[in-house]
RNA sequence: GGGCCUAUAGCUCAGUUGGUUAGAGCACUGUGUUGAUAACGCAGGGGUCGGUGGUUCGAGUCCACCUGGGCCCA
């Protein structure tokens, strides 16, 4: 190799890339500015016009409203995301894809809170009307739509921001109430018993979310109960609520567990075999057994003497919830007065009736079973509950029957307000049926419509589930849940607007009534009910409907109950997807398919939204509110577990954008596998910004590249081969790419965008055709058609990103384009004749062989010492029976960056090979079969005279083909000169 | 305690109906370039496929159990 010495300067007479595209982003900064011009702008409006005029068709994700309370977290984080890469993705494909942003407003986490900021000015709920506290609860939610409103935009998110659904809209509220007189109508809505868990100091039944649990002392006692027909035989039970027993109703065993008989002073007392040492143990007794033993089931059928009640007992009963842990493994069942009580009691057809009342004394009617001369009359009826049990507990002394009672100081539910104890009571309430009402649309039950649709049974069309177990998932919920209690006692809420025919117990189902009460609703709001309760009933009715029925308003009563929350979101397939919302008609769907097409969100919504959705769908349409459902895992940390306070492993969303910029965020999300659970890490962050990097370079080097290109394209037939192929492959990575876009498989397309960023262009392409593009003059046809191709690539990566890097795509975009915007565009079609045949493929495969086999040996002469570039050496490629032909020398030599490659095409025998002498080397063989290959020898140093400004040697040792030799008197090499000729630069090299 | 899901290199993911020495990219290490330069090229090392047992000629791939993790219930 000699080394030339013209050591003159050409750079200046390159064509190098030139951009002010910045290779650093400074997303965090500009993002901000990005959301604001896309508002200003109304690119989503705009979108969707253009999207109508050229007659889209129409996909319709449905958005599940957040609840306006707090800041966003890593959840919503990652559920908005991907809705935007889903509606974006469907924008670029073509369709018309509303995407309408929503909050869910109503509700008792707000309601609290606000109790709360009442409790701080030393007030209750009881000092403000009920309108005032709405009011301010009201207030509340905007607040924090407001700042959610800003954190979903600053996502990236497009979307209807200028019209959002608020359930605590007037239109939106008279639409819940709407949805709630169809199943009123249907008859699928009724009154029955539930127990709840109950504040009597308060006088209200508490949600889960109110209840604390703190150390209080209650009376345990263990009461021995006579078995009605067997002489002197008792069962022992253990309870710490001696204020339950008017209300027992049975006493219930462990089904499969033994029990004994304890002898003690000539009676036989039955416990659990487990348990009959402690007992004997707890009460001082010397151990002695009759020698019998029962098992649980064997009680069934046996009655048990009332513990207060005269002639009066009750059943013993298999309970799936007692155990043997502690007590003496059988438990009074007092169905008013627990969750598990209750449960047993609907099964085995006991009372119901609460013989408590909401302040925590006793009804009158207590009392009505008590012997005539019992010692408790006038002890219960009207009393608090609480002073009253040491009368129930001398009585049981009295008869007998009270073993034991002693204090116990153990962690109890309690009011988070008055910290008083909690109670059950069973109470009324309000529930869908699900089971005992027909739709007419199905001829089948609720539950049963709903199954059909999980699961594609009965000929009827089933939802896609995504991912697929999804599908089981609800469907076994739906199949065990209960029928769906709809009413709380609260003020945050869309009121239950029934009314109850007092003499015929009927509730009011009339279509001119609802219809005339959800037209108050939207004018009034949820007020609208209440403010006429107590003097205005009258207005409650059509005019002149209570005189057509002969009825008067006081023959109704009015209920006061709200709906649970999630009947709002359950129902908005309704109010937001199928009616007016007061907003405008948002949707025009005639095409034959459900309400939405999509509903996204985590796995957790399988019992909540999607559930909710499904139920009131069914029961009121006869038919799912969507075709398909996409459902999230949760984000853990980088060890895969949950976030916590206690671990310490918390992440906001708006650090995350603050310190990446929210496109690297959104590249997080779409490179993961969302149907687990996706974690996130600093170092997983650390890596997407790497990965960030490796696009924002491409299309900073594309940009540079295409600086000053006259846009002249060449026709594809004109192309270079390696044009073609590099189309070839563009066209199968955005095949692949919309596939997965199709199936919302991001993190698929995510790979494939970025390995060809990586692999095909970086590494290969932008590699092989930098001298060309730097070097050769303006009107090289090669040079020419590569910027063709550098143009599709950019327009190509630019709007299959651009779901995904919606910041960077559209300033790439603009810089290139000027004021359009990136999401107005659809995906760049492939070309028809791009993508080639297997011929073409098996060829390239070759080559790209002979690359990497050339690569691996110049690596490990330059690891000797022996080259720097490849361009300081040659190479040979022997090949037999192969898609090469002795003319690719040239195409070789580009792909491996050597200055020469040269081909021999061999046909010689087996022997010939073991003969054959350096520099041959390369050997290629048809490429089903083995490629062999002699490392160490297929490349040799070049020797000659390298142009100073392309840098390529000419002039080498050529041993066949017809490289051009040696340079030009200028001192450069033929191309070269040509270049600066047409220039006008020769002599310009400083 | 129950239902559903999950476990492949440090990280993110591929591994088709079970079939030869388990793949890719990133990260890492070495190295080249200094005309994509807070960028780019090339090469290399790295995994007993969560564990145990089973079915099979053969299992990351099928079955059982166990362990860790997640969601929803009780």
């Amino acid at each position: 190799m000699s080394e030339h010495a013209d050591k003159r300067d050409f750079s200046a007479t390159l064509k190098l890339p030139k951009t002010d595209f910045p290779m650093r982003a400074g997303l965090p900064k500009q993002e901000p500015v990005w959301v604001q011009r896309w508002l200003d702008e109304d690119v989503y409006g705009k979108l969707r016009a253009k999207r109508q005029e050229e007659g889209a068709a129409t996909f319709i994700l449905h958005l599940g409203p957040p609840y306006a309370n707090g800041n966003f977290h890593m959840g919503h984080a990652l559920t908005y995301v991907l809705k935007d890469l889903i509606v974006r993705s469907k924008f670029m494909a073509g369709f018309d894809s509303p995407y309408v942003p929503g909050w869910d407003c109503h509700g008792l986490p707000i309601e609290w809170k606000i109790e709360q900021e009442l409790r701080a000015e030393k007030k209750t709920k009881h000092d403000v009307s009920v309108a005032e506290l709405r009011g301010k609860c009201r207030a509340y939610a905007q607040k924090w739509i407001d700042v959610q409103k800003a954190e979903w935009q600053r996502l990236g998110a497009i979307g209807d921001w200028e019209r959002p659904y608020k359930t605590m809209d007037k239109a939106n509220e008279a639409g819940i109430v709407a949805e709630l007189g169809k199943l009123v109508q249907r008859g699928m809505v009724y009154k029955g018993l539930r127990s709840t868990l109950w504040s009597w100091a308060e006088e209200t039944a508490l949600a889960e979310a109110e209840v604390e649990y703190a150390d209080k002392e209650s009376i345990a006692i263990t009461l021995a109960l006579p078995l009605v027909g067997k002489e002197n035989e008792y069962v022992v039970i253990w309870t710490t609520t001696p204020w339950t027993l008017p209300a027992n109703r049975a006493v219930a065993v462990k089904g499969d567990e033994d029990y004994v008989a304890v002898e003690h002073d000539g009676k036989r007392y039955w416990v659990a075999k487990a348990l009959a040492g402690s007992f004997c143990e707890s009460l001082n007794w010397i151990p002695a057994f009759a020698g019998m033993t029962r098992r649980g089931g064997d009680f069934v059928g046996l009655r048990a003497v009332h513990p207060l009640y005269d002639g009066v007992d009750g059943p013993l009963v298999e309970g799936f919830h007692v155990t043997t842990d502690s007590g003496t493994g059988l438990v009074h069942i007092a169905p008013s007065h627990g969750a598990e009580d209750f449960q047993i009691g609907v099964e085995q057809g006991l009372d119901l009736e609460c013989p408590v009342r909401g302040d925590g004394t006793y009804v009158d009617g207590v009392e009505d079973r008590l012997a005539a001369d019992s010692p408790l009359r006038g002890k219960l009826a009207g009393k608090l509950i609480w002073p009253a049990q040491k009368d129930i507990l001398a009585e049981l002394e009295r008869k007998g029957w009270l073993l034991k009672q002693e204090k116990l100081v153990h962690s109890y539910p309690v009011s988070w307000r008055s910290k008083e104890k909690l109670i059950f009571r069973t109470t009324h309430q309000w529930f869908v049926d699900l089971d005992n009402t027909v739709v007419p649309e199905t001829g089948k039950s609720v539950r049963e419509s709903a199954l059909d649709r999980i699961h594609a049974r009965d000929g009827v069309k089933g939802v896609q589930w995504v991912p697929q177990y999804g599908e089981n998932r609800i469907g076994s919920m739906i199949a065990g849940r209960p029928d769906w209690c709809i009413s709380r006692q609260r003020a945050w809420g869309v009121p239950i607007t029934i009314m109850v025919d007092k003499a015929s117990g009927k509730v009011v189902d009339d279509a001119a009534v609802w219809s005339h009460i959800v037209a108050l609703v939207a004018a009034e709001g949820i007020d609208a009910w209440d403010n006429r309760l107590g003097g205005r009933e009258t207005e409650l009715f059509p005019d002149g409907w209570l005189a057509a029925q002969g009825k008067a308003v006081d023959d109704f009563e009015y209920v006061r109950d709200i709906l649970d929350v999630w009947f709002d979101s359950g129902t908005t397939h309704a109010h937001v997807l199928r009616a007016d919302s007061g907003v405008g008609q948002r949707f025009h769907r005639d095409d034959g398919k459900r309400p939405a097409d999509l509903y996204q969100e985590g796995s957790d919504q399988h019992r909540g939204w999607f559930h909710s959705s499904l139920l009131t769908s069914v029961a009121v349409y006869g038919d799912a509110p969507y075709e398909q459902v996409v459902t999230s895992g949760f984000v853990v940390d980088g060890e895969g577990r949950k976030f916590s306070k206690s671990l310490g492993n918390g992440v906001e969303p708006r650090q995350l954008w603050d310190k990446y910029g929210m496109d690297i965020v959104r590249l997080w999300v779409a490179s993961s596998d969302y149907s687990e659970d996706i974690r996130y890490s600093p170092v997983i962050m650390d890596s997407m910004s790497d990965a960030y990097r490796r696009f924002r370079n491409t299309f900073r080097w594309l940009l540079g590249n295409l600086n000053g290109w006259d846009g002249e394209a060449v026709p594809y037939d004109q192309l270079p081969e390696l044009e073609q192929y590099m189309l070839h492959r563009l066209g199968q990575v955005l095949g692949n790419v919309r596939k997965h876009f199709d199936a919302y498989q991001f993190h698929k397309a995510y790979r494939e965008l970025y390995e060809f960023c990586g692999g095909d262009l970086s590494n290969f392409y932008f590699d092989v055709r930098k001298d060309v593009l730097y070097c050769d003059p303006l009107s090289s046809p090669a040079r020419k058609g590569c910027l063709t191709v550098l143009d599709i690539l950019l327009r190509a990566l630019a709007t299959h990103l651009a779901p995904i890097l919606p910041f960077t795509c559209d300033e790439v975009w603009r810089s290139r384009m000027g004021d359009a915007s990136v999401h107005m565009e659809t995906f760049v079609p492939v070309g028809r004749e791009w993508v080639k045949d297997e011929a073409f493929e098996a060829r390239w495969d070759e080559i790209m062989l002979v690359r990497e086999r050339m690569n691996q040996v110049a690596e490990k002469w330059r690891n000797e010492g022996k080259i720097k570039s490849n361009a300081s050496a040659q190479g040979m490629v022997v090949a037999e029976k192969t898609n090469l032909s002795e003319k690719d020398g040239e195409l070789l030599r580009l792909v491996t960056g050597l200055s020469f490659i040269h081909i021999n095409m061999l046909t010689q025998t087996e022997e010939w090979w073991e003969e054959f002498e350096p520099p041959v080397h390369c050997v290629i063989r048809p490429y089903e079969e083995e490629v062999e290959i002699r490392p160490e020898e297929n490349i040799e140093l070049v020797a000659g005279d390298k142009c100073p400004r392309c840098w390529r040697i000419y002039g080498g040792k050529v041993i066949n083909g017809d490289e051009p030799a040696g340079l030009r008197p200028s001192g450069v090499c033929a191309r070269c000169d040509e270049a600066l000729a047409e220039a006008g630069q020769q002599g310009a090299a400083a």
